[in-house]
DNA sequence: TAGATTGTTAATCGATTAACAATC
DNA sequence: TAGATTGTTAATCGATTAACAATC
């Protein structure tokens, strides 16, 4: 405890970070400067060095920043090299579509089970995983150690869904519901909006056509 | 044109404006002041009033706004009084998951195509809309009036589909591939990158554990 | 050593919050 | 009219950018 408080701007961008890091280590490039990242990156150099150093000096003076360390150094920070246990709530097309998506269990996030109240998906498979049906739920998250609950259903059921999850000492919930949660301090919350995300695109799309007319 | 440029930071909270008024609007509330919904939206009363006077006055001294009205008026600042047309280039999970959204529809934006070029999918149908190869996503974005294009296909085929749909006329791109696109001004590129998103949930369980251990 | 580039402090910019006069 | 609440200006806060001394 007592680390300085790193803002969630700043975390916003470290995935990025870790991503263009990545594909610079995977083509063999093994140093870059801060000056060389930010025009790749196209964002500012003083940017990247004020970012890197709210964690410690992940560089060297006068020769830049080792691409691979500092690959992993961004990995632990996002804490990649822990695993955690989720599960998947709703299986619809949305639900189907995260649990195969392979990429997270590289990162670490192990897909552990799957619920859903139509009977008629209950005992489908989802890459190797069973759907049940939601009356498992809260003894299954007690029971496999489940850190992550993915929530794919419809917003008329999730805030009551996630009172459960917490109640059952769930740490986190990946939100895909269109309806913001009220949780416990301490449980932490990412929404994705899908919807949101459609609406800024449709006001920049009509702003540029007024601003082009 | 010559409207002063409303920030993304506003932009970014508009969508959620809109969903808060359609459900007071849905429940029969008539008038709210920026206070109440502060209150509702744990946001401040000032940035609210902020926010609706970059678009001009919406409410009334002594009285506060109206709900209808304003859900009206944000809805056009949005953009969703337009329709647009869009394809889906990626029948995956995913692709077919957006597929299936039926809400898109109710906001203006209409599936017109669908497109793979996995074999095996071409064909299949998604919500009345069939599956077709990717040999004839050009001459279709370009002859059925398509604006937005949303790229649910692999970052490796990605950049290069992007450039084709710039080439032939398309106006946005709501991008879930894990790939920055490079566009020309003027074309709208909205990122869902998931993974950055479940990398910045893991940052915050961590942190947490962390403060708390 | 000289040159390069970080780490870090200072300056600037933009966004949020507070305050209050205008007005319904 | 008096009370309520907006619209808007001013103050504060935080994030970004610039500058440069430290140092590899």
């Amino acid at each position: 405890m007592e680390e300085k408080e790193i803002s969630q701007a700043v975390i916003g961008r470290l995935p990025r970070y870790f991503r263009y890091l990545g594909e610079l280590k995977d083509v063999g490039v093994e140093r870059i400067s801060s000056q060389e990242l930010s025009e790749l990156m196209k964002v500012t150099a003083s940017q990247i060095r004020q970012d890197f150093n709210n964690f410690g000096g992940f560089g060297q003076q006068g020769y830049g920043y080792n691409v691979e360390y500092l690959y992993k150094e961004i990995g632990k920070i996002l804490g990649l090299d822990q695993t955690h246990n989720f599960v998947i709530i709703g299986a619809g097309n949305l639900g189907r579509a995260l649990g195969n998506y392979m990429n997270f269990e590289r990162r670490g996030f192990i897909f552990r089970g799957m619920f859903d109240q139509n009977p008629a998906l209950v005992g489908q498979d989802v890459r190797g995983v069973k759907v049940r049906p939601m009356e498992e739920l809260e003894q299954f998250v007690r029971e496999n150690d489940i850190d992550i609950a993915v929530l794919t259903i419809p917003k008329t059921s999730a805030v009551e869904v996630a009172d459960k999850l917490v109640h059952n000492g769930i740490k986190a919930i990946w939100n895909f519901a269109h309806v913001d949660l009220n949780v416990p301090e301490g449980i932490q919350v990412e929404n994705v909006h899908l919807s949101d995300s459609l609406m800024k695109l449709s006001y920049n799309i009509n702003r540029y056509m007024k601003e082009n007319s």
